[in-house]
DNA sequence: AAGCTCCATGCAAGCGCTTACATTTGTCAC
DNA sequence: GTGACAAATGTAAGCGCTTGCATGGAGCTT
């Protein structure tokens, strides 16, 4: 045997060998020990885990990722950590991870593909054996990336059936759609929306086209949608709303691209002394707990957050251990129906028609 | 030179020696061209470069961590992810690291010693170099295992000049104490305070210690201070306020030991037709972006959320690298005066006097 | 031209673990 | 008691990288 040491364990974490040594069996059986203990005698068993517990020895990471070339460590990259959105997504994802011993590493993109691709970069080189990513947009070059890896990655948050890639998550074009159309059914006609960055973004272009599929059926030209085009924030929500109020003709119904944004919406709303749902209603997007709190409360399109985190995890792992993650999943999002969504004010009788 | 593959590097990734033959130098070369470049010469590392370029070749993880003892990677614990309270300082933190080179790990302890030296034990197990932890309060066998293992490790969100550990953060208890102090000087007197569970969080001791000194200040007894002790979300701050309504004689101030307590707090107040401040002023703690956006806005204690992150980060990198990470620091927190407090009702004149 | 220094590079020894394969030990039928 | 087989354990070859030390050559000085 090599010897490592001549004098006791000095300053170093001990290692698997001094496990090995005092418990008088091999390097192996100790690592059997801790990695698929069936193979090994009870008797053995509990005189090293004893000897592991005295030494308070714990793996040197690097080795047994080298060895195993694997880490069980999954990464996340969300587009933001600064609000709440991603936040019970993640949580499940993590906690479902947690059950089958993986590690989750968060990163984040500021809703930047070229961000987003050095995360990815850097999450692989960080070990990660296979990636959380939220949708379909991104440079080919992260694509390719992944490819050449063979990383094995899900997108979440987005369900777009043209695309072949494993995905579970919802449609955020129908999704919006089906909010849009509530809101014309109560009679409003000019209707507003406060978008995120649509390029890039497919979530924020999927909700947009969603607006405009709901106004096409209803016989409205999409072109007459009034369109305020910023960055998540509550502080561009309220920026965006004062923009739509002092137009010629501002709309009776503001749709926002999330809830932070509506938040901020409704602040300026309260602000300007616009009445909501009096004077002009207001809706949101992924019924984040912000949602609930805001006054009035925010009538928002409902998002299965724990859902996505938890089935992306299952499929991840599947994906990871080479077995069947089963295809792509598509959730359902419905409304949540609060205060901020009414029909339009009265208006004079004289209409002029179109 | 042992032949590892005979054939074309068929499925594996490069490694360092792919490049190294590619290159016509040694790995040690390539190495070096890699991690310390100036000891390279101009032409070589070219070359190298090129190559490294042309074979898309990526450091394997594990093999650096193992030959460098290092893997460039910190650890965050923080209490929960659920809200945004530690979203800023972690932002900070994480951005700080960027700039030399280290990649951030989070995990979430849901406010539980066990849990957090779980996760401790976790992440040190995952490689992490040092560890931001928060607060004070953790299990013995948490920071036994820190010690014996020789993690760098820093708390962060907490400043308690009783405690030796190296921290970066604020005093919470003179923060609240502050807080109360103005709560009492506008003339309440009948004080209640929703806090989170104090066992095993220090943070909400010390703020339920700061109202007490203000009360003692003021030559009140602590005793009268109706207390409501919940978990930190915003359904239980709305239960507990509507607990405090309920009783015999409600306070006419409602100290919240954060701005999630108070926002459902305040969500309550607007159920129960009680008027804030009007009828009951309200306070928070922390000043997320969601203080801001409540109706009414909140009066709460700001933090230095981003300074905390960045200044945790530039210590534990120093702590990392075995330079003097500088000692303790003591940060700042101001009141940020919004709508939630004002005097309370007025009321008869003729007063039980104490 | 010999002797020196210094820079660029190569050599090779690990880092601590997993795991295929080999070996030993134990169990059971006969 | 013996042989066959299974279970438990040991042996040792890497995994891909970093880095201390050795080497060789270019550029100086004298």
């Amino acid at each position: 045997m090599r010897v490592r040491r001549n004098q006791a364990n000095d300053a170093a974490s001990p290692t698997l060998e001094d496990v090995a040594q005092h418990a008088g069996v091999s390097t192996a059986t100790v690592s059997r020990c801790l990695n698929s203990p069936v193979q090994v005698s009870e008797a053995t068993r509990m005189r090293v885990l004893e000897v592991v517990r005295q030494l308070g020895y714990a793996p040197n990471f690097g080795a047994r990722a080298l060895a195993a070339k694997r880490t069980d460590t999954f990464g996340a990259i969300i587009p933001t950590m600064e609000n709440a959105i991603f936040a019970r997504g993640l949580e499940a994802f993590q906690k479902e991870l947690g059950l089958h011993g993986i590690t989750m590493l968060v990163a984040s993109s500021s809703y930047s593909p070229a961000l987003e691709e050095e995360q990815i970069r850097t999450l692989v080189a960080r070990g990660a054996d296979a990636l959380l990513l939220i949708g379909h947009d991104r440079t080919p070059e992260s694509y390719a990336f992944l490819k050449t890896q063979r990383i094995p990655h899900i997108v979440a948050w987005a369900h777009a059936p043209e695309q072949a890639r494993l995905s579970i998550g919802f449609d955020n074009r129908r999704a919006m759609q089906a909010l849009a159309t509530e809101v014309l059914s109560l009679g409003h006609d000019r209707l507003g929306l406060i978008t995120a960055q649509r390029e890039g973004n497919d979530r924020a272009r999927a909700r947009s086209e969603g607006v405009a599929d709901a106004m096409r059926a209803r016989g409205l030209d999409p072109a007459g949608l009034q369109l305020v085009e910023t960055t998540y924030s509550i502080a561009n929500g309220a920026q965006g709303f004062r923009t739509l109020m002092e137009t010629a003709f501002p709309p009776t119904a503001v749709l926002c691209g999330n809830d932070v944004l509506a938040a901020g919406a409704l602040s300026m709303a309260r602000e300007l002394g616009v009445d909501v749902p009096g004077d002009v209603s207001v809706t949101g997007f992924d019924d984040i707990e912000l949602a609930g709190i805001v006054t009035p409360a925010l009538t928002t399109v409902h998002v299965p957050h724990r859902k996505m985190g938890r089935g992306a995890a299952q499929m991840l792992v599947a994906l990871r251990n080479g077995q069947d993650p089963g295809g792509t999943v598509e959730l359902g999002a419905t409304i949540a129906w609060r205060a901020s969504l009414a029909p339009p004010p009265a208006r004079p009788a004289v209409r002029i028609e179109r």
